[in-house]
DNA sequence: GGTGTCACTGCCCCAAAGGACAATATGAAG
DNA sequence: CTTCATATTGTCCTTTGGGGCAGTGACACC
């Protein structure tokens, strides 16, 4: 699987090697001498990739990099790479996502099996966000009114309910309840309820 | 969160040490002195506990002893605990879902932590499960002709697409699916397909 | 042979959903 | 003021879903 893989670290000569070395696996690389120069060089989330990344860097730390990431909700996997491992830093760095964490020197097995892993990981995650987001953007196109219709549907109300609650008439419900299943595109009530559950939209306990 | 605390460590006075620790905070605590001493003693999965884990033990090793719980369904945390961490073991014992992975000598602080933590999740792991339990234990009381009924509902077939494709009449199918909406438990469609979509029922994209 | 479960089915009726056709009202945008 | 999007509603008709009542047939178990 080809993907870019953003080398981070303030080693310069290292930074060179790594390189040389990925580029000969097939990957395209792009390097970076601290955690800021990597986070102003405003890149493509969505492209196949990940990051290779020190932890002791000047500035921005490894991990400190890591948690801006996620914050801002990018999905990068990352792979930590360093010298020298203290067990609680790599401990919060796996559970906070990172694909792996390993110790240089390292061999090209290893960190090519890491990046594989991580590039593989990289685009299940993709291809499940892409679905979600197509339900998202139809969601999106609801008026105020065919959500709040849309809302009560995937609950179980029936449209004699559905129109005592919002004030209204059931033969409006109707017309909404239309629009909804014509702008989700969808032709069943499970499918519409199929999808609100995977869009998280039901999970407590609403009757 | 009271709990039982599983210590598994070959060194007597260790085991002492912490059982003494563990008791002050509160906890119950049942020592080990190998892994297989650990497996014999048949424990409750439900109960609320986590367990101490030395990763070089003699006999089955810390992480062999967590692959063997995995592969068995248990639902125990695990904490590890060791004198000298190596980065691997620890990246593959906290990818494997291990709650923490702490050095010796540990604070009693970081070790009540991380028992806390882990109490906490397995309570949190326990009571979802617990509800996919009763929609399962529901699901087993349909017959086959039921389930397969269940399957075409929650799937947006209409009755009549229902009966042509098991063989059978749009009344029947009414009358299974009368009795799968009350072997469920539910009130409508929405919370059947809700239902299914939780249990994993739905995933591959089946129209 | 009696009993029980499961699957199947017809007839009839009511409730709910879907939709065609038509129309009113309101507020924002140009 | 005109246009557009949104929300609203009515009448009428068809399709689906739900269910009562009643009965048949297969098969397993005692």
């Amino acid at each position: 699987m080809p993907g870019l893989v953003h080398v981070v670290d303030d080693d310069a000569s290292f930074r060179t090697a790594i390189e040389r070395r990925l580029k000969l696996a097939g990957y395209d690389v792009k390097t970076y001498a601290s955690a800021q120069d990597f986070l102003n060089a405003a890149l493509d989330d969505e492209q196949p990739g990940c990051i290779l990344l020190d932890v002791r860097i000047p500035g921005l730390s490894g991990p400190e990099l890591q948690s801006r990431l996620i914050a801002a909700g990018s999905t990068l996997p990352i792979i930590f790479l360093t010298g020298h491992a203290d067990t609680p830093t790599t401990v919060q760095a796996i559970k906070a996502g990172a694909e792996d964490f390993l110790t240089k020197p390292v061999s090209s097995e290893l960190l090519l099996d890491a990046i594989a892993r991580a590039l593989a990981r990289q685009d299940a995650a993709r291809s499940h966000r892409g679905k979600l987001e197509a339900f998202r953007a139809h969601l999106a196109t609801l008026t105020q009114r065919e959500r709040q219709v849309f809302d009560l549907i995937v609950r179980g109300r029936i449209n004699k309910q559905i129109a005592y609650e919002l004030g209204t008439t059931e033969r409006t419900v109707k017309a909404h309840r239309h629009q909804v299943m014509e702008k989700m595109q969808v032709h069943s009530l499970a499918e519409l309820v199929s999808i609100a559950e995977r869009l998280g939209m039901l999970d407590p306990n609403g009757r």
